[in-house]
DNA sequence: AGCACGCCGACT
DNA sequence: GTCGGCGTGCTC
């Protein structure tokens, strides 16, 4: 073999074909990534077939062989050009995304570098559990799938506490004696500590763990551990997906309906699909588990198409936290203003402090103060580069922009009208972790959110305090709403469940309910029981109250009626367009265009196409960004043409940005 | 995506 | 006269 054909990190289709030198004659297969040549530099390349003839005339030799080692299985390949088609990538952006940074440079070029330790916890269990009939139910039928090598998808619905991680540690334990290997996919959070306890407890040293800190040579001998099949029980988040097992058995996928297990950047794939598209090539099993499933999923379970096993019991039948919700309407008429706690939630917290039991309170807002105007005429300070306003930080006195990090000094007198009267609106959690301080004085209080975590170690060493008891009240954003298993902790308090619902999603229902639920999870943990107070301006919501009852079934028969009616996925499959620019009356008619653009080429009218209208925050660093909403019974329908219509309607100083099946 | 090339406006 | 804005086209 003379030529190869080579794909690269680019944004262009593809494949480019080099000559092969004698002295790697042999040496580079389909599958090798190597250095080549590319206008003027040099860039990682990946062999995606080779050839004894070619007709292009001005052919470049590639450069060299990056490591003789590192070879793309042709599974990976396969796989990755999936990617490409479906996500709207180049083959060579989906390769370089399912292999690790370090690996993609010569070995002269690699650096260690140092990462960071996580808290060990010691509490897993060697020991098989005894499984009841729900969690044995289960099991059997996906061993069976395993048996017969077929590929199935199993969604294993069960709530917190059902035992869905014994059911996946047996299904591991059946893949092994197999001679399988298995990729277990967690939503980042640090990746669960707990969990990875567990499953080393469990699998001790043919455990792999893709830590998203891991770096250099770290990263190299993991990947080494999992080729080479020493390693066949892979614990990882997103990326993990593309770990370079040999011979697959099994992918769990652990809280499927995740937003973190889609890549926001180029390709804009879903672990989670990729993850079912992998077993379906290598005829692996998959497990989603869930106690809230995504609608897509549970759809997909009720039509035959995946297999729907219920984890209904409890394992140690410990009851579910009572769930209390409280109209914050009738606490504002009665503290005649905008209360932050509500007098239950503010009596609950002093019986359980005073009880010497911990407290969590959950607000997804950062900051002291989300906007800030002027008394007299009503300007508010926004940033200069987003449509956005700007967020009063208490720690830095500074006011920022969550979306820039623009920030500057708060001024004393209006911008626009130079009045004296600036007030401050809004909460976030420093402002409730200030007010925390006034009403317990005596309390030992914690806040944890990206701006409290930012110093290295500081979250580990704040969980480790908590884990120890030296915090009474621990305040935090969405990072605290996941995978804590802390049993003193009696009380869970939503500061507002609102602020999910309001924004303008049509997965916002969806979301509250996934996001109370879970944190309602946090409650409860141990025989002291738990107890959870939502706070709610709109406390009639169906996913509000379905939280409170902790019923799924309930809230998805309203929810996938309504997805009915609006014709929303999983009744459809979107892809959103967005267009930006510096000029904002050159990215609507770029947008007005790209619409009538792609009327014209659908034409068997299958695609509804929605806007363009301004995205939700309409300027960002600086772009004025629209979007149009495409819709079609598949993805697959809409790709192609958009192939067509954006490589021929390009309008300069226009970025155009393509995500299938968006979050 | 980069990067070169090339074509028009406005400055020493 | 030249500097530099960005529109166009190419990369084996």
């Amino acid at each position: 073999m003379k030529f190869a054909d080579i794909v690269i990190n680019r944004p262009i289709e593809g494949p480019f074909t080099y000559s092969i030198p004698e002295s790697l004659e042999g040496t580079i297969k389909t599958g090798s990534v190597v250095e080549v040549s590319f206008g003027n530099k040099m860039v990682t390349g990946y062999v995606v077939g080779l050839s004894d003839k070619c007709d292009i005339e001005r052919i470049k030799p590639i450069s060299g062989i990056i490591d003789k080692n590192l070879n793309l299985e042709p599974e990976m390949l396969e796989l990755t050009k999936w990617i490409s088609k479906y996500y709207y990538s180049s083959w060579g952006e989906a390769i370089s995304a399912a292999i690790p940074g370090v690996l993609k440079k010569s070995s002269k070029t690699r650096k260690s570098a140092r990462e960071e330790k996580e808290i060990e916890f010691i509490d897993g269990s060697s020991e098989r559990l005894t499984l009841n009939p729900d969690q044995k139910d289960a099991l059997d039928s996906i061993t069976r799938s395993m048996d017969e090598k077929i590929h199935r998808v199993f969604l294993l619905h069960g709530v917190t506490g059902s035992g869905k991680t014994e059911v996946y540690l047996q299904a591991i334990a059946h893949v092994l004696e197999l001679g399988l290997s298995s990729i277990i996919l967690v939503p980042e959070i640090s990746l669960t500590p707990q969990t990875v306890a567990r499953f080393k407890a469990r699998f001790k040293e043919k455990i792999a763990v893709l830590h998203s800190r891991l770096l250099g040579s770290r990263r190299i001998s993991e990947w080494n551990r999992i080729s080479s099949g020493e390693a066949q029980i892979i614990i990882g988040a997103r990326s993990a997906v593309f770990a370079p097992v040999k011979k697959l058995g099994l992918i769990v996928v652990d809280e499927e309906y995740e937003t973190s297990y889609k890549q926001e950047d180029v390709p804009r794939y879903n672990a989670r699909d990729v993850a079912i598209k992998r077993a379906e090539i290598s005829k692996a099993v998959v497990i989603l588990g869930s106690a809230t499933p995504s609608l897509e999923s549970f759809y997909a379970a009720k039509n035959g198409k995946y297999t729907l096993v219920e984890l209904s019991e409890r394992i140690d039948s410990r009851l579910l936290p009572t769930v209390d919700i409280v109209d914050m309407r009738e606490e504002m008429t009665r503290a005649k203003k905008v209360p932050i706690f509500s007098q239950k939630l503010r009596e609950w917290i002093e019986k359980d402090i005073r009880e010497k039991k911990q407290v969590i309170l959950f607000l997804n807002r950062r900051g002291f103060s989300t906007f800030v105007n002027c008394r007299k005429c009503g300007y508010v300070i926004k940033c200069k580069r987003c449509s956005v306003s700007l967020t009063y930080h208490f720690d830095k006195k500074k006011l920022v922009c969550h979306h820039c990090n623009f920030n500057m000094e708060p001024p004393q007198i209006c911008p626009e009208c130079n009045a004296a009267y600036l007030k401050y609106w809004g909460l976030g959690t420093e402002k409730v972790e200030s007010e925390l301080y006034r009403l317990f004085p005596g309390a030992v209080i914690a806040r944890m959110d990206t701006d409290a975590t930012q110093k290295r170690g500081t979250h580990d060493r704040v969980l480790s305090k908590f884990k120890d008891g030296n915090i009474d009240i621990l305040i935090g954003t969405q990072m605290i709403a996941k995978g804590l298993d802390f049993p003193k902790v009696t009380l869970v308090g939503v500061i507002s469940a609102d602020t999910a619902l309001n924004l303008p999603d049509y997965r916002s229902a969806e979301r509250t309910f996934n996001l109370l639920t879970q944190v309602a999870g946090r409650a409860g943990r141990s025989d002291l029981g738990g107890r959870v107070i939502i706070q709610s301006y709109t406390p009639q919501h169906y996913s509000i109250q379905a939280a409170k009852t902790h019923d799924y079934n309930t809230f998805y028969d309203k929810e996938i009626n309504l997805r009915k009616e609006l014709n929303l996925p999983p009744f459809c499959h979107m892809v959103s367009l967005t267009l930006r620019g510096r000029k904002e009356e050159r990215v609507f008619n770029a947008s007005d265009n790209l619409r009538a653009a792609i009327e014209k080429e659908d034409k068997s009218k299958n695609i509804e196409i929605l806007g363009p209208a301004p995205s939700p925050i309409s300027k960002m660093k600086g772009m004025y960004r629209w979007n149009i909403f495409l819709r079609s019974e598949s993805a697959e329908n809409i790709t192609p043409i958009l192939k067509k219509v954006l490589d021929k309607n390009k309008s300069s100083g226009i970025i155009v940005t393509v995500d299938v099946d968006p979050n």
